[in-house]
DNA sequence: GATCCACAGGAAATAGTGGCTT
DNA sequence: AAGCCACTATTTCCTGTGGATC
């Protein structure tokens, strides 16, 4: 049975404490947010809206932001204008083209569609998007979140800037809104967008610990019981955030986390002993969300390193790890691939944050070699179940660890 | 100091999947 | 049903790099 005891004296509101519970207003981010009002500005003057390119580090209040101020033009063009603007949002993570986000965005603005569109061609789709905008109000501001996922090809944000000029559109006011949590995309935009593309840039810098502070005050106002939990609590939270990426996200989960893992127990207060205790926890949480992603090579070509590990044999080069990998993907019973590609698999690891490689150049035969180690703890890593094809595999590994004394 | 080795990684080809138009 | 179209994972082939070797 479930004993529900709620009678609790820490949790108030456990909404206000979710990272999903957007806040109305964000007072560290008024000089970001003026920027975007100006650069919409010409809808209150009956003209287009510039474009925008939105970036910043993860979790720092770009895609809030961008809705607070979008909501608000949105009422006040309807009540003071009498016409209207419509906000299409997609957010392409996990599109890998322009093409795909082309798809997202039709499928987005089509009622009937409820599956992203595949074999048309790209130009065809295109057509069709610019069809749909014509049926919809006059002003419409597509914001693509996380567009720094299409990678080089950028092709959907020029399509979406130039339609205007080009006659794609014959009654709609369009303006594109890019979000981007990756710092060098912009350039990669500039350096190629010529005059075609010349967004207003905004970026968002990385909170520091003192506006992380008061960010999580406001929330744990909202969210605790007073007297439940003390600044050094707050203080705690906001410097394990600024410390990894300055994410406000992040140190909300961990505040929340915090103040669940204190009222599961039963205790009067929360401590910094357990902000600590779900730190851990979240990262690992992090760690398992991350390798549940990964293709079975993948997953293998991980598997080879924390063997290595295992065995005190890292950082190690990408010879010996396709060895480590052969033998585990044989008792594992998957397919080998070659050497090419584990390579590839292995800098992919990197790029998810499993492993770290260094790139060395002077080996015992010259030329550029790669060197790869776990970026977690190997006792981390073989914790968590995550395919059951390799439990053979990790229970080796285990042993080994255990042996070598290298857990 | 030319040549060689062993690796990095680009480019193109291939194979399989699956939605879409006609 | 046939024929597109695009995607993904992989292989094959090839060029580049730079210390070691003779």
């Amino acid at each position: 049975m479930f004993d529900f005891d709620e009678t609790g004296n820490i949790l108030r509101n456990d909404d206000a404490l979710k990272d999903t519970c957007d806040p109305d207003k964000l007072p560290e981010r008024e000089d970001e947010l003026k920027e975007i009002r100006s650069a919409l500005a010409p809808v209150t003057r009956g003209s287009t809206p510039e474009n925008m390119l939105i970036y910043g580090p993860a979790g720092q209040g770009k895609t809030v932001g961008t809705n607070l101020v979008l909501e608000s033009l949105e009422k006040h063009v309807e009540e003071s204008l009498e016409t209207s603007l419509d906000v299409v949002y997609v957010n392409c993570a996990d599109l890998t083209s322009s093409y795909q986000v082309s798809g997202e965005l039709l499928k987005e603005i089509s009622p009937e569609r409820d599956t992203r569109p595949r074999g048309h061609g790209a130009s065809n789709i295109y057509d069709m998007i610019f069809d749909r905008f014509d049926e919809l109000s006059e002003y419409v501001t597509v914001v693509l979140d996380e567009v720094d996922s299409i990678g080089d090809d950028d092709t959907i944000l020029y399509q979406l800037s130039r339609a205007e000029q080009n006659n794609e559109v014959e009654d709609t006011r369009l303006s594109v809104i890019g979000i981007s949590n990756d710092l060098n995309f912009h350039e990669s935009i500039s350096e190629r967008a010529g005059d075609t593309l010349q967004p207003e840039e905004i970026l968002f810098t990385a909170y520091n610990a003192k506006q992380l502070n008061a960010i999580l005050r406001r929330r744990a106002d909202r969210g605790l019981y007073d007297g439940s939990y003390d600044e050094g609590v707050i203080q705690l939270c906001g410097a394990f955030a600024a410390q990894r990426n300055g994410s406000a996200r992040q140190a909300i989960r961990l505040l929340y986390k915090s103040a669940r893992t204190a009222h599961d127990r039963g205790e009067e207060t929360i401590t910094e002993g357990h902000v600590r205790e779900a730190q851990e926890v979240i990262e690992r949480d992090i760690l398992l969300e991350g390798l549940r992603e990964l293709t079975t090579q993948q997953y293998a070509a991980v598997l080879a390193i924390a063997s290595l590990e295992a065995k005190n044999q890292t950082p190690a080069r990408t010879k010996v790890v396709y060895r480590e990998y052969k033998n585990i993907a044989e008792s594992a019973g998957i397919d080998v691939v070659t050497t090419r590609s584990i390579r590839e698999n292995l800098q992919a690891m990197d790029l998810y944050n499993f492993l770290n490689t260094e790139r060395k150049t002077g080996g015992t035969r010259g030329g550029e070699r790669l060197v790869f180690e776990l970026a977690h703890d190997l006792e981390q890593m073989l914790s968590i179940e995550v395919d059951g094809k390799f439990s053979g595999v990790v229970d080796t590994i285990q042993t080994r660890a255990e042996s070598e004394g290298t857990l």
